[in-house]
DNA sequence: CAAAGCTCCTGACCGC
DNA sequence: TGCGGTCAGGAGCTTT
């Protein structure tokens, strides 16, 4: 599922195809996908041009010369295929969940396809961007200098529920998804399970490096595989990305000399791994 | 506030 | 081969 590396990819692959670009028109083949469409969504977006392609967390941003911004959140399966001038649709396409269609005016074409619509459009006038519901309550970018270990420190001092959710939660950091929250978890050496407000200045600083340093490996893992994007089938997806302990389960941890099994336990219903002898689980202590 | 539960959706996977 | 059941998961919304 796309995250923020992931959207990062899919922006860079988009901006020399969108940027500088009009769009002639919008088709529209169903009326929602996670939520409606914004009235008259294709005829405001017919004829605008694309000023720059942008991200803030884990959303794509169009920035259009109509005054508006064209928003779009890949949910769980979105992607993009993007066709250049004179490129026909591949053949052996499953268009069935090709949902919309962007006709560029140099014939170009961007299909987004999303089969389990949990991918959202938005479209609202750029001025009023920090008023959009998505927008508004979001944290820092883990990409750069944006998170400080101070600022977490003080986010984090209230939450008595697991690290985990608290990482989640995109007020706290803007982008983090499952999997990189448990190699964040990982690599920082701190359970899933422990509580927010108990993890020491001294962890909060590592895990702020620890993220700074995951999220831009995986960019650049990204960037790598773009170059699949340009020469092969366009297509805008995912990328494969190898990691320590997310979906490895039963498999021997990584870390030299380790080699304890990764478990996983389910938290808020979503699926957590480590490695239950780099991350332990503080003991509690029992009152005698 | 924080935190937990609900909801949306379909492809993949599993057991029979 | 087909069928029913289960699971995955981002984030807004609702409820506690």
């Amino acid at each position: 599922m796309p995250e923020l590396p992931e959207v990062e990819t899919v922006r860079n692959g988009l901006a020399p195809v969108m940027d500088g670009n009009r769009i002639k028109t919008v088709q529209l083949n169903r009326p929602d996908l996670r939520f409606p469409f914004p009235e008259n969504f294709a005829d405001r977006l017919s004829g605008a041009k694309v000023h720059k392609t942008a991200r803030r967390a884990k959303y794509l941003l169009f920035h259009l010369d109509t005054g508006e911004t064209l928003l779009c959140h890949l949910g769980m399966s979105g992607s993009f295929l993007a066709l250049k001038t004179g490129e026909a649709v591949p053949p052996d396409r499953n268009t069935k969940h090709d949902h919309v269609l962007f006709k560029m005016s140099d014939d170009a074409m961007l299909i987004y396809n999303d089969p389990r619509r949990f991918g959202f459009m938005d479209l609202f006038a750029t001025d009023d961007m920090d008023k959009s519901k998505f927008l508004k309550n979001l944290g820092a970018e883990p990409t750069g200098n944006e998170i400080s270990a101070t600022k977490l420190l003080q986010q984090l001092s209230t939450r008595k529920g697991p690290i985990k959710s608290a990482l989640l939660d995109q007020r706290i950091i803007a982008g983090l998804g499952n999997i990189y929250v448990c190699e964040i978890l990982f690599r920082t050496g701190v359970h899933p399970a422990m509580p927010a407000c108990d993890l020491t200045p001294k962890q909060i600083e590592d895990m702020v490096d620890h993220t700074r340093n995951i999220i831009r490996e995986a960019i650049i893992s990204g960037g790598s595989s773009l170059k699949d994007f340009t020469n092969a089938d366009g297509d805008l997806g995912y990328f494969q990305h190898s990691f320590d302990v997310y979906g490895r389960n039963d498999q021997p941890c990584r870390k030299p000399g380790c080699g304890h099994i990764i478990e996983r336990i389910v938290q808020s219903g979503r699926s957590s791994f480590y490695c239950p002898d780099c991350q332990k689980q503080r003991l509690k202590k029992v009152s005698a």
